[in-house]
DNA sequence: TTCCTATATCACCATATAGTGATATGATAC
DNA sequence: GTATCATATCACTATATGGTGATATAGGAA
């Protein structure tokens, strides 16, 4: 139907869900690679991962407390087997795309636990931060 | 660049620009044949063509006052060519496209001039209503 | 010239969406 | 049991977008 075609199409057409796809197109990751990799907080990592699945674009699988994303290997969808075929004509001369890459390596090489530790970090940080200012308000 | 790639993904990512793609992947159309197929206004329409040529997935050409408007066959934007390609991939069972498809045969025997009249008859009822509104109101 | 028509653009409003911090859920470790 | 961690979801704000009427532009006809 129609309205199929266009949520597939709407969750591709995003700048951080096309770096997402870019991403999974390499390897199977979990949210908190993704926050590693594209520098953003856990919830608008989930956001994004959500709508992606939502569209039947991407597959997860919880194994333990990570949730691992991948590619859908759904073979009923016939847009989104198209979507993702497209995926290769991602311009790989850009800059971000191969920022993201190279982050991926480097998280690749680290494992998943790395992130985890890096993403937990931030988060502290941003709370502190957070707080920090509350106190300067008073 | 991936800037491009996301603006033709959002250009294609919408039901009323989906509608007018699968219309020229049939034929050349001009705006006011729009109006009619899709039953909505002058500016919308035109609007909607706008992001579409603005993205490079559609040409225009200029005869008399018309604007006539066809799928890029511009080669050198892969995006645009690989974008256009999964145009067959649109759902011919969905009601609306078949509906617009009926409706294209019509006008497309009628001709451009048919349009012309009834692109205009819709535009003096929607002012004429509108001054009768205003009329009530005082 | 003036009038009419086809299209583009503008201004506006209503809705949708991205990003974010806070909270809720659910699994694991202690 | 509690504590901790990974993720999902909620609430909120700022911005983007779709539809529309009004106006501007520009070509053709009288």
């Amino acid at each position: 139907m129609l309205r199929e075609f266009v949520r597939s199409s709407k969750a591709m057409s995003d700048e951080t869900r096309a770096r997402i796809l870019n991403l999974l197109a390499h390897s199977e990751l979990c949210v908190c690679q993704f926050m590693v990799i594209l520098d953003m907080g856990q919830s608008t990592v989930s956001k994004h991962l959500g709508i992606l699945k939502n569209a039947g674009l991407v597959e997860m699988e919880k194994r333990g407390t990570w949730s691992f994303y991948r590619l859908s290997k759904d073979k009923t969808n016939a847009h989104n087997r198209d979507f993702i075929r497209l995926l290769p004509s991602l311009p790989k001369d850009d800059p971000i795309l191969q920022k993201d890459n190279r982050s991926l390596n480097e998280v690749s090489k680290k494992g998943v636990a790395f992130c985890s530790v890096v993403a937990l970090k931030k988060k502290r940080r941003a709370r502190s931060i957070h707080a920090g200012e509350e106190r300067c308000d008073r």
